[in-house]
DNA sequence: ATAATATGATAGTAATACTATTATATTTGC
DNA sequence: GCAAATATAATAGTATTACTATCATATTAT
């Protein structure tokens, strides 16, 4: 049986946060209206006074529950890699030909988050935009290593881990399976920024999607190589 | 003939300046020093006031170089791709065969930088790990659209339609090239990063660059795309 | 030798990212 | 229903950051 699919759905590591968020209304107001405050101001403008102030809160009842904004970043980069994983596990859970379950996985992976599926005070698709526009951000420190060993990535890793698995059934031969499934993952959220910031420098429109890119980027590259 | 070799080697966007580094001792010393503790410490922990202390200069001295940190950065990032853009012209500027020189430019822009050129002041080996750290960073904000209308990344993405256009000659009827422009040079510093610290996400190495993996997956990319 | 310019020294400000303490609610257990 | 426990609020305080402003001094150019 999937480790996933059995038990809860969304479990995060418990060393981001101090108090669980889920656990009061409080935690609850404090992740719904950071995610608008994040999305809204960059998470470089956001201060916990000012979510505090936006909650009718105090900066001190903030901090009982998060050490510092970094970490709220990154549990709410987690609950999304979380929340993405659970869609990715049911859709292609059923899925016997690797092709397909390959390619409905990118499909999952890279595409838009464009409807809120009203899962309680939590936006997926202003949550998809902040990971989008601050996710490198939160690896891109001197304490990776050490926030690493900590597990605050696992999740992120282990849907890599999935995509590499999906690519290897595929095609076995295929030599950089894991860089693969990376560049899918993060190339998908690149190609969205570049889309909304930086048209020149993408073929991504209203009309093409990074999913497609990266659908034809990956095939193309697997099928290549199985027919050496 | 090339915009690139007609002029000087290195000019950098003068709105990212107050006073032009390359125009004093201490400027210089700026550039230098700035370099050195950027890479061991993080652009997180660097400070202009620690700049002041470790050049032995006045922290007012430096504000007069650089309105901010974050300019100071986006001024070391021209210059590495503006350096890079240079090799790359002048490394195949003669190639004559599309494929020879799409891969040669590949090579240039996704290879780890060992060996400092001795160009005056500048370290190209510790830019391009500063490059590597930091350099998502610096657009992945707020005002990346003003900053992209003030002309901050203009390097970035001649050297991004540089490499697009030799793709267009390599396969013209390939209709992601600029997509797969931004992704050599993306993923390429993204898996240099991985293999420093997410080494389960990658397949790179020290036997295996980067440089492998991404020159594979074009080229397949591309040569598949010629056999349809 | 004087004027212009560059650099240095010092001080000051508003904001950030917290920590600590105490007071006041609210909830829970009995 | 009340006491005890727990959660939240209010306030104050600290060190650091990211500057700005002013004035003094050194260096360079004419």
């Amino acid at each position: 049986m999937d480790r996933l699919l059995q038990g809860v759905q969304i479990r995060i590591n418990d060393k981001l946060f101090l108090k669980d968020p889920e656990s009061s209304e409080l935690g609850k107001k404090i992740i719904e209206i950071s995610i608008q405050m994040i999305n809204e101001m960059g998470s470089e403008s956001f201060t916990f006074k000012k979510l505090g102030q936006s909650i009718g809160s105090n900066e001190s009842s903030i901090y009982r529950y998060f050490e510092n904004k970094h970490k709220l970043l990154l549990y709410l980069a987690s609950w999304y890699w979380s929340w993405l994983e659970y869609q990715l596990v049911f859709a292609t859970n059923s899925i016997k030909n690797p092709k397909e379950k390959l390619l409905e996985s990118i499909l999952i992976i890279t595409r838009e988050i464009k409807e809120d599926s009203a899962f309680s005070h939590i936006n997926e698709v202003l949550l998809n935009k902040i990971v989008i526009n601050e996710y490198s951000k939160s690896y891109l420190t001197k304490e990776v290593d050490e926030e690493n060993k900590e597990g605050y990535f696992v999740i992120y890793k282990r849907l890599v881990s999935r995509l590499r698995d999906m690519i290897k059934e595929v095609n076995p031969g295929y030599v950089y399976p894991s860089s693969l499934a990376s560049t899918i993952l993060e190339s998908g959220l690149h190609q969205h920024f570049l889309k909304d910031h930086f048209s020149s420098l993408t073929d991504c429109n209203d009309n093409v999607t990074p999913t497609e890119y990266l659908t034809h980027l990956v095939f193309n590259t697997l099928n290549q190589n199985l027919n050496e």
